[in-house]
DNA sequence: CAGTAATTGCACTTCCATTGCATTGATAAT
DNA sequence: ATTATCAATGCAATGGAAGTGCAATTACTG
């Protein structure tokens, strides 16, 4: 089991007090975080700075942006093991229209998507929105 | 066959000059456009009036609006029978990577997608990058 | 203990979406 | 036809999020 220390230094990014920080807040949530939710969580910290640590995450396949749709960017922690060096994030999100969250379904593959003669697919977003487990009642 | 003046009627929207032309407008393209695409198209008409009716078209469901990661929201009309009242945008859209344009690919619907127990779907928002028809040369 | 390079903070900018309000224009009632 | 009413339009301004330039600070290297 490697440290968040061993994780950074792997991914040649240097371990600060900020990057720790960040790491370790985006690990304990279970969602997919804006970038205005991290500023709430670390008033003292400025923006930009909490901008650039994500997107230099991002950069080093640490997390991996989301777009379902409300027009704000979504982060959410890449999972280990996860191949977005190789192909952008295979897994489908999850939208709840009633408690507003975002949530990474890394167990479900997004399945192969057949386009017209001609098109060449690369890659896909698929954005899947309805009621989640937690707003249904079980 | 019913004029776009019987159309809008039929949609209760009152008819105008700006909305003929920018329903015609739209009509004539066959990719999604941006509200400066419109704006590009009709340079002596407001923004907000621009802005205004294009969102009058979509509550009445006359237009769908596409979010394909850009981050600009796109328009395109509805087809003919489609069922944006009931369920939202059934079938995928896709984005060119080289070309930029993102179209309607109304023939192809959006596969089943299961969720996990718990969540309920009620919508899916599908978007394929890559290479488009005119841009693959073929 | 320098010297160097990366990180952080602050100020500012850009871009798109959206709203308030005054004006114009169309429709309906008298 | 005249007026009252309501919707559509235009103009100005705002808000929110993303992104950049630069100076100050901090961490690493020799
Ligand atoms: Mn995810
Ligand atoms: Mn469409
Ligand atoms: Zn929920
Ligand atoms: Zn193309």
């Amino acid at each position: 089991m490697q440290t968040i220390e061993e994780l950074l230094e792997s991914k040649n990014i240097r371990v600060t007090a900020m990057r720790l920080l960040i790491y370790k807040f985006l690990a304990e949530k279970d969602v997919a975080v804006t970038l205005s939710d991290i500023e709430n969580a670390f008033e003292k910290a400025d923006r930009t700075t909490l901008y650039r640590t994500v997107k230099t995450f991002e950069e080093k396949d640490i997390v991996h942006q989301i777009d379902d749709g409300t027009g704000i960017t979504k982060y959410a922690l890449c999972e280990k093991g996860c191949n977005c060096e190789i192909e952008t994030d295979l897994h489908l999100h999850f939208h709840c229209n009633n408690c507003k969250e975002t949530v990474c379904l890394t167990e479900h593959k997004i399945p192969q998507i057949k386009v017209p003669d001609g098109f060449v697919s690369e890659n896909v977003n698929l954005v899947v929105k309805g009621i989640c487990d937690k707003c249904s009642g079980q």
